[in-house]
DNA sequence: AATACCGGCGAGT
DNA sequence: TCATACTCGCCGGTATT
């Protein structure tokens, strides 16, 4: 039982990342309800909230949420401020914290742009407590370099951190120990763990799973027949905080770009959509020295489905124009496909995507045994 | 029978 | 009422070897 050594990590979560930036940007903000939202461009106000400050969500504003609902529920409130997404300024700020998270450990695994896990498991003894005060440092360290709060959890395990940080925000600190762990999850109803979002929480209360607990002590068989095999049987062993997944960094395996249509269209104009699109892509796959081995295009009906169609190559790619090109064909003959099966295909948003990314593999050969 | 590929779905920030 | 832009992971079906 000694022989599997005891992990500490910590998860750390900014506190309403964006809308907290912009808080830092401009202090008059603090005292009011902040909306970032990021508009599509259709009309005036369409569009989704990407997140809100606190006092905003108080108020009943939810990430996710379109612009104008949030603009009604926030009628007549003078002081509430929508704001367009500023993703290049977030990142830089997001650059400068996660530096900061990284040097505090020797494991670091960067989970989003606001999002990371820390596992300092070999540099202390009481674990969990030398985790615990590398994880107050990290925040104090944060709020006095950028001046932005973060919420942190610390446990055993990844699941468990993250359950941690997410049960109490913002500036949130939160420690799982060994024996708290069963009574921490098990009360929790299903639709707090982490992955379980609407559609699972369904089906487990369909068959009257409500909580952790129920869920913990449920027949893997069961889940596994419900779930598929390896859904079912991480269900069951989230419910009871187990988690053996290393903190490690994960290469980037996919990349895509993606535009509301200025309206629903049932064609459109391949080059003028999708070439900023494909530049961009150019742009992010030069500049990670990548290149592409399967190129694919996103359709977002008109209904809202998402609709996806793909071409794997025989060389991977980085070129802007080859990926355009591929893209504007299987656009082209996915509105044929649709046309045949009688179905008028309505699309409301657009995208290309570039996956099974390979480290460099240049466009232009510099060699007759490259070439061939 | 194993692997590759594709398209859909679900979930998260 | 209106419904972004990304990323990741799994599943089942079908094609390829």
């Amino acid at each position: 039982l000694n022989s599997i050594e005891k992990r500490a990590i910590i998860a750390i979560d900014l506190d309403y990342f964006y809308a907290q930036c912009e808080e830092v940007r401009n202090h008059c903000l603090k005292v009011r309800p902040v909306v970032v939202c990021v508009y599509s461009g259709r009309t005036q106000d369409s569009g989704a909230v990407s997140t809100c400050n606190y006092i905003a969500r108080k108020l009943g504003v939810k990430s996710g949420m379109p612009i104008a609902f949030a603009k009604r529920i926030l009628k007549g409130n003078d002081q509430a401020v929508f704001l367009p997404l500023d993703m290049e300024y977030y990142q830089s700020i997001s650059e400068k914290i996660m530096e900061i998270a990284r040097t505090s450990s020797e494991k670091f695994e960067q989970s989003s742009i606001d999002e990371a896990f820390l596992d300092v498991s070999s540099r202390f003894d009481p674990k969990l407590e030398g985790a615990s005060s590398v994880a107050r440092s990290v925040k104090q360290e944060i709020l006095l370099a950028e001046s932005l709060t973060c919420s942190v959890g610390v446990a055993e395990n990844k699941l468990l951190a993250k359950m941690a940080v997410d049960s109490k925000k913002p500036d949130g600190f939160t420690v799982i120990i060994p024996s708290e762990e069963k009574s921490f999850l098990y009360p929790l109803p299903v639709g707090k763990l982490f992955g379980v979002g609407p559609k699972t929480e369904a089906k487990l209360k369909s068959i009257q799973v409500e909580t952790l607990g129920d869920l913990a002590l449920t027949d893997q068989k069961r889940l596994e027949e419900i779930f598929g095999k390896n859904l079912g049987r991480i269900l069951r062993e989230w419910a009871n905080g187990i988690d053996n997944s290393p903190v490690e960094e994960k290469p980037t395996e996919q990349l895509s770009r993606i535009v509301t249509l200025k309206r629903d269209a049932t064609s459109f104009d391949f080059c003028e959509v999708l070439e900023p699109l494909s530049a961009d892509l150019e742009n992010k796959l030069r500049t990670s020295k990548i290149s592409g081995k399967t190129v694919g295009i996103i359709a977002i009906t008109a209904q809202l489905k998402i609709k996806s169609r793909a071409r794997t190559l025989s060389v991977p790619t980085q070129s802007g124009s080859q990926i355009l090109a591929i893209a504007a064909e299987l656009f082209s003959s996915f509105f044929e496909e649709s046309a045949e099966d009688g179905q008028e295909l309505r699309i409301r948003r657009a995208g290309i995507k570039v996956s099974e990314l390979i480290p460099e593999t240049t466009t232009t050969p510099q060699t007759l045994e490259q070439f061939f």
